[in-house]
RNA sequence: GCCGACAUAGCUCAGUGGUAGAGCAGCUGUUUUGUAAACAGCGGGUCGCGGGUUCGAGUCCUGUUGUCGGCUCCA
């Protein structure tokens, strides 16, 4: 069994690395007040209250002082003190970083430890040849490595602000980042791997491959779809489409904006305003919402009429664009973008039916995984912080949701971790958490028992003793929405996205210009009527009728290369562009009736008929 | 929104106070090509935007907008 990295020395070395830092921070600025300061999944930080602004270029300085601190040879002692002698530790002015003036968050740290939990620090000190006394002692549980000298291979990496304890009402602490390993050739390998991972980065591919684009002139967060990422956005609408009516999903559609009357009902004005835009009123005075959810709609539709326990569950989808005025700091290409589509559905549903209801839920998420090939993932259930008032509805009601989530995990063997205060403000919820280029966590796909809404709302069904029944809402969407799911599909796929995916499937090379009429003979075989068709230069011979026999009606999506450039050219083009095949045609395959197959993986395959060819495409 | 960084041609970048550059892309011409970049020529920039310092600013200061890395928040 693996050594979990908590226990790790790699752990160790990142956490005295961190110490270190905190060290040369105190010697270079004095009053500089620590916080704390843990290892990480890539390495280590240390939160720091430093008297006057840090500029990225003082790393240099810190990572210096490191060096010449970890060459000391420091011995790294841990001590376990009883509570008081802590405190006074803490408050002595006579240690070097200690005393009053920079105590103030360890104090904070200390009361917040539990009365029977053993409180130690860890000590280092050395006197250099000039006889000056370097001695560093922190509150820290530990543990750390021997000595400073083991502390060789590292780097600062950046510089953040960070709230004392993550709360935007608490000061703004300086985060610094860091990274530490055993050797060089770790550490080289690390940061290799972050260059890597850039060239994976959404927003870099999507440029490069077309398939959107962000304007100042239309503003942040709003993305542009060119040709292939709109494609490749249909691809995935007409497939999730076709998986929703086989469960007996109803298609609706709705405006983007509502009367604000819409969104007091249902509790978003108070609960959701400062993740609206800003509002529209007209001249009447009536004020309009751009709209951030769908639900309000779907539920208006579902209380237009009159419902029997027979008509549910009612089961409205809708590819739903909304917008959030996302704060500017936090957006980032389509990953997190203002304006987004929402693969939305609502589902009105009997208490009885909630628990099979949510299990065809997830199946539905699971197909969806699946067929997009994503296999790392982790499930959150998202429940209620109970020290917060940010949620709507009773406790009776957050508890069953809750179990039925949980009930519904459980009966299909699906793992999934608790995360009070991730719930949504109506209603707990499941996600689907994945990782992007970067190592960052995004929420995907979701899905939402809520009971609230339909209180709000009044919503109702007749049961089978003629009497109303309150119905139950499950908000769901598998992707979570269209931009965050195409951003992230582009980084684990590099590009290089699957064959049923790819916006251009199949791209045709003629060798030369007299080739061109015989690459559309063979796109229009391959893609069906209605392909452009560019100018065809005369005396340009046209492929073999008889090649063309027996293909089908194919609808594959496909490109022309007709410019004026070398076949190893338009190879490489076509490569760059993560095409799955290349087909060639040139005088040879005129003549014989077939075309010269390259595959992305697998380069060039040969000659071969366009009938073994379609045989070979994958389904 | 907050902390930090960046912004020069369509893209990637060079240019440390003294006449704005390269490669790729684009256009034109030649080449008509068989599995990852043919050759030559040409065009292209209010150096993100506004103020200031200076004889002189892409370069220094300042404000602002956009983008990037974090924090907080979220699909």
């Amino acid at each position: 069994m693996a050594e979990r990295y908590e226990d790790s020395y790699l752990y160790k070395l990142r956490h005295s690395a961190a110490h270190l830092m905190a060290q040369a921070v105190q010697e270079l600025y004095p009053g500089a007040k620590l916080s704390i300061g843990p290892p990480i999944e890539n390495g280590f930080y240390y939160d720091i209250d430093f008297p006057a602004p840090l500029k990225e270029e003082d790393l240099a300085k810190i990572e210096k002082k490191m060096k010449e601190l970890a060459k000391l040879d420091m011995r790294i002692l841990r001590m376990e003190v009883a509570r008081d002698d802590a405190r006074a530790m803490i408050l002595d002015e006579t240690i070097p970083g200690m005393g009053t003036a920079v105590a103030e968050y360890k104090l904070q740290l200390l009361d917040a430890i539990a009365e029977d939990q053993v409180l130690s620090f860890y000590d280092q000190q050395r006197t250099d040849r000039e006889g000056t006394l370097h001695r560093f002692i922190d509150l820290c549980r530990g543990p750390h490595v021997e000595t400073t000298k083991e502390i060789k291979f590292f780097k600062l990496m950046t510089i953040a602000g960070a709230y004392w304890r993550g709360n935007v009402n608490n000061k703004q602490l300086t985060r610094i980042y860091g990274t530490a390993f055993e050797t060089q050739e770790a550490l080289d390998a690390h940061l290799y791997m972050l260059e890597e991972a850039k060239k994976r980065d959404h927003r870099l591919l999507g440029r490069e491959l077309g398939l959107f684009m962000f304007s100042p002139r239309v503003g942040t967060g709003l993305p542009l779809w060119l040709p292939k990422g709109a494609t490749l956005r249909q691809t995935m609408i007409e497939f999730l489409q076709q998986e929703q009516l086989k469960r007996g999903y109803e298609p609706v559609v709705t405006p983007h904006i509502a009367s604000i009357k819409l969104y007091e009902k249902s509790g978003h004005i108070i609960n959701y305003r400062d993740k609206m835009f800003p509002f529209m009123e007209d001249e009447e005075k009536e004020t309009y919402i751009l709209k951030p959810m769908n639900c309000p709609f779907h539920i208006e539709i579902y209380a237009s009429q009159m419902r029997s326990y027979r008509d549910l569950p009612v089961r409205y989808a809708e590819f739903g664009t909304v917008h959030r005025y996302e704060q500017s700091g936090e957006v980032a290409g389509i990953l997190r973008c203002r304006g987004f589509t929402q693969d939305d559905a609502h589902l009105f549903v009997t208490p009885d039916q909630l628990q099979s209801e949510f299990i065809g839920v997830v199946e539905l998420m699971k197909a969806v995984l699946d067929k997009l090939g994503l296999t790392e993932f982790r499930v959150r259930v998202g429940t209620k912080d109970p020290l917060s008032d940010k949620y709507v509805g009773h406790d009776d009601n957050w508890t069953a949701a809750t179990n039925a989530i949980t009930e519904a995990c459980d009966s299909i063997g699906l793992d999934y971790e608790i995360s009070p205060g991730d719930a949504a403000f109506y209603g707990p919820k499941l996600d689907l958490i994945i990782k992007d280029a970067l190592g960052r966590e995004w929420q995907m796909g979701t899905v939402q028992v809520d009971y609230n809404l339909p209180e709000r709302f009044d919503l109702e069904y007749i049961g089978d003793d003629g009497k109303p029944h309150r119905p139950v809402m499950i908000h769901r969407a598998p992707f979570g929405s269209l931009e965050r799911m195409i951003g992230l599909l582009t980084e684990q796929y590099s590009g290089a996205f699957p064959f049923w995916l790819n916006p251009v499937q199949i791209a045709i090379l003629p060798i030369a210009d007299r080739h061109i009429q015989a690459a559309y003979d063979i796109a229009e075989a391959l893609r069906g009527p209605g392909f452009k068709v560019g100018a065809v230069p005369a005396d340009c011979a046209h492929y073999p009728a008889a090649a063309l026999a027996g293909l089908g009606d194919l609808r594959y999506r496909v490109s022309i290369d007709d410019s004026r450039e070398t076949l190893g050219k338009k190879i490489r083009e076509t490569q760059r562009m993560k095409v799955p095949f290349m087909l060639i045609v040139g005088d040879n395959d005129i003549e014989a009736g077939t075309i010269g197959v390259r595959s992305r993986e697998k380069g060039d395959l040969g000659a071969m008929t366009l009938q073994a060819f379609a045989a070979m495409l994958p389904k």
